[in-house]
DNA sequence: AACTCGGGGCA
DNA sequence: TGCCCAGAGTT
């Protein structure tokens, strides 16, 4: 835990444009953004996202597409029919039980279809600047690596240890800079950990 | 706990 | 060609 002061500083110096972002996002956009992000590299989820809100951006407008139509704006993302099935679904849910609008709590967001922890996680963070940690594979990999959680931690531990270790206010900085920090380096397979700019903080290197 | 969904990038 | 990817729902 006493690492992660290090690592900030580390982090600043080699990911800056992580660390400057301050402004929120449409919490529409993210929450769809997010679903078709589930399971899917940034460039082909990114492109999903850029079709459809080019044609549709309110839940209105989305469930007045036909179901080939919504297929086709975003089958670049993978998996598009399920996920065209959980995001016609959340439209529906905000609609009739949110006035068409994104709710603001854990809670009702892990009602909506499509959602779970790690993007009911990403709209607090990123959408309504709630002070938690997204924890998905690449930052779980990350944190057990350096020796922040255990080996053997489930999500909701590893969470509670980046919670008790990030300062407060930068939970999205460090989300954006240790899940870049596992995909450039400390990746799944065939870590880079000579260039890894954290090595000198990890309890594993070359591991 | 295991299984399913899936097109695209990369070696 | 084979392998993998900011998960979530179902059985």
């Amino acid at each position: 835990m006493d690492n992660v002061k290090n690592i900030l500083e580390i982090l600043q110096v080699r990911y800056p444009e992580h660390l400057t972002e301050t402004q929120r996002q449409d919490p529409f956009k993210t929450l769809i953004g997010c679903i078709l992000s589930q399971r899917t590299r940034d460039q082909n989820s990114e492109k999903a996202s850029m079709n459809l809100f080019n044609e549709a951006t309110t839940p209105q407008d989305i469930l007045c597409l036909s179901e080939d139509e919504l297929h086709n704006l975003i089958r670049c993302s993978g998996f598009y029919r399920q996920k065209a099935k959980y995001i016609t679904g959340t439209c529906k849910t905000l609609i009739d039980h949110h006035e068409g609008r994104v709710p603001d709590t854990r809670e009702e967001l892990l009602k909506l279809p499509g959602v779970g922890p790690k993007t009911a996680d990403i709209v607090l963070i990123y959408a309504y600047g709630e002070e938690t940690v997204p924890v998905d594979v690449h930052i779980s990999r990350v944190t057990r690596r350096l020796g922040i959680a255990s080996t053997d931690a489930d999500p909701e531990t590893v969470k509670k240890h980046l919670n008790q270790s990030i300062p407060k206010h930068q939970s999205l900085l460090y989300d954006r800079a240790i899940l870049q920090i596992g995909k450039d380096y400390c990746r799944k397979a065939a870590p880079r950990c000579p260039e890894c700019p954290l090595n000198k903080e990890c309890k594993i290197v070359g591991l």
